[in-house]
DNA sequence: TGAAATTAGTTTAAACATAAAATATTTATG
DNA sequence: CATAAATATTTTATGTTTAAACTAATTTCA
């Protein structure tokens, strides 16, 4: 633990090739990220007058049949707390969502989609892949699956809330 | 090459492996996107009580040395038009940033960095090439340049802004 | 020239996001 | 049991973000 290189060098002035090659990788990830998410959204707003923040929330529910606690919602979209009140607060305005009680915790709720909410999710997400793929096309599908077992590997080690 | 499923299924119901492959790596991206995003506004917060947005805006000043217009920042950053407005006016309340009139067009306004921000930006840059570093210890130059390689291939043919 | 179109930027309203404080409830412990 | 600690969620304050409306200045072109 005593080579200086093996962290993150406080010493400040010099850093290495590695380190910058790791910082245009993160940048590359940011511009890609940005513009797909803005390219996502519109479509979102323009075809079902809808957010990705809602729809993100929607796929959450739909893979969990029996619905999620507000705390459970949250980590899995890794978000935090108060932000998922907001959503999922407009969600049970649309009829997509409903809130119930949990048995013997007077503090908790479950969330979990409507009926309409489930069928219009469904819909929904063809659309979306459809979307990305579109938006993908330059990526075949050995490229998707070294991108996904690189980025596996930055990942692990960071399962961590921050909340 | 003539696989009915090399492109988007028009006809809903089913999707290609290939699209599903594509929606698993952007899901990926994503992931790894906002816990990174996360763990550096945490570390922006907490070590310099700035944020992300206004380290964004003056590294876009930092390689500009003549500084940038309005417009110019929000497109080079790929947000809004008027959310450029909001973060440049805090970093004038800081003083990290002046606006300046523009020769011959009295609409325009260019920004750049004060001495102080230049030299501030200077040594936020070096930390937070760090920071970034260290939530990618997973990552190899290989591995980097491959995954830039792949996001470019994504990236191209779409240069458009969405404003 | 002068009206129309375009361009640059700000403002506004609504949504999203965080962190921190507050509320209510449950669990743990002396 | 009483109270302290922990947990689940909401509320509040602040900041970021977009889209759309708006103001002002510039350019186009009939």
């Amino acid at each position: 633990m005593d080579d200086p290189n093996l962290s993150r060098p406080e010493t400040g002035e010099e850093t290495s090739d590695l380190s910058k090659a790791r910082l245009r990788a993160w940048l590359q990830i940011l511009r890609v990220s940005r513009q797909t998410e803005g390219e996502l959204r519109e479509k979102m707003r323009v075809e079902y007058d809808s957010t990705l923040p809602r729809f993100d929330v929607m796929a959450a529910l739909y893979r969990a049949k029996d619905g999620l606690r507000m705390s459970a919602l949250s980590k899995s979209l890794m978000v935090s707390n108060g932000n998922v009140t907001g959503i999922v607060e407009r969600l049970v305005n649309e009829g997509m969502v409903t809130r119930v009680a949990v048995e013997n915790d007077r503090r908790a709720l479950i969330v979990k989609l409507t009926d309409e909410g489930r069928a219009d999710f469904a819909r929904r997400a063809l659309v979306h892949e459809g979307w990305v793929s579109d938006l993908f096309d330059g990526m075949n599908a050995e490229d998707a699956n070294d991108l996904i077992a690189i980025l596996r590997r930055v990942q692990s080690r960071k399962g961590q809330t921050h909340d």
